[in-house]
DNA sequence: TTAATATACGGAGGCTGCCTCCGATTGGCT
DNA sequence: AGCCAATCGGAGGCAGCCTCCGTATATTAA
């Protein structure tokens, strides 16, 4: 298909020391970590990091990716579980767990996936895709509500990691995502 | 207690436009709109802003105080309600329009709750006590689970209404509210 | 090895926003 | 009217975003 040619020695070395500079940066600061300090510490100009990535969702893509994809082959594999719904609820804390490696980042797959034109769109769609087998299966074993969309589910994943990150200890999210599941109400 | 000078006639024209125009730039922007140009549409310098609330927290809280007090009100209020759990359900719902106003409001609001040296604790903290009772009158109605403590209600309310905000279209926080008030699981 | 060229680099510069500081202004009082 | 404390305004310093273009260098061909 695409031709791609292989990159200049220095691009190529210049692009993979930006990434582990950004890698740190976002974990340490949030994804609003600044650009010019990765360029800084990454011993490189701004404008060529502007160059490879031109935007901060284009750079946060390309960390994202391999993570977002192995999130849905996880997915498929917890299809052979036996418990279909501890399944789902084992894929999705894991999932919240991803998320919340970088401080914002629940923010932006959020929004990511009710804006086709983001970057991240494709990943977190076929991740979308993936998990909705897991709701499908949880749900004709009788196990699920039959009116929740997987969409709801991943918002609500979604609305558990942001408030486990703005809880004081760990674990939060955990706690949460096992309230949302059993109900509130006394049954 | 503390004798309170009459402003200038000068600085409370100040004051009371600046307030006017934040409320317009937040409602638009969000809680992170550009200072500079809420003291520009102000007809009033940048400094002048900085005096009379010398941090972005200060401004907002006074914004807040007001709406966050009547909130408490209407938790003592909702204690008269012959239906304890669906009390609690519409004070929570109703709150969480409260901090649906502003984009960003509520990643403070729900910080604010967890640091005591925030300016908006004192208001947020008097709101969860008085929503506090609620949550107890429900659980010695035997209509809410034993082990949900009110903290953890004003988290999945937070979320719930974090949630909402990050959805196209309108109505999605009362519609996650409902989901975890009634639980995923199929009983 | 050298020369030619496409590729990539770097950072200055223009912009916006945050916040502080202090000389200029003005309201209120006598 | 005249004084002075209260108040104002915005210049100035800093940081971050992003673009643009003169300079440097890796690669390829001779």
């Amino acid at each position: 298909m695409t031709e791609v040619k292989p990159m200049r020695a220095d691009a190529r070395r210049n692009y993979e020391r930006l990434l582990e500079e950004a890698q740190r940066a976002f974990a340490e600061h949030g994804v609003e970590a600044s650009l010019e300090d990765i360029a800084r510490r990454a011993g490189v100009g701004i404008g060529t990091l502007y160059r490879h990535f031109p935007t901060r969702d284009a750079l946060l893509e390309t960390l994202l990716r391999a993570r977002f994809d192995a999130r849905a082959e996880r997915a498929r594999e917890l299809l052979t579980d036996p418990e279909p719904l501890t399944a789902l609820q084992t894929w999705l804390a894991e999932l919240g767990d991803a998320t919340g490696t970088f401080r914002g980042l629940v923010e932006l797959t959020a929004d990511a996936l009710n804006d086709e034109s983001s970057r991240l769109y494709a990943s977190c769609h076929a991740m979308r895709e993936a998990g909705s087998h897991l709701v499908e299966r949880a749900k004709r074993a009788g196990e699920l509500r039959r009116d929740v969309t997987t969409d709801e589910l991943l918002l609500l994943l979604h609305a558990a990691s942001w408030a486990g990150g703005h809880l004081p200890g760990p674990g939060g999210m955990q706690r949460l995502l096992a309230l949302v599941f059993e109900g509130l109400r006394v049954s």
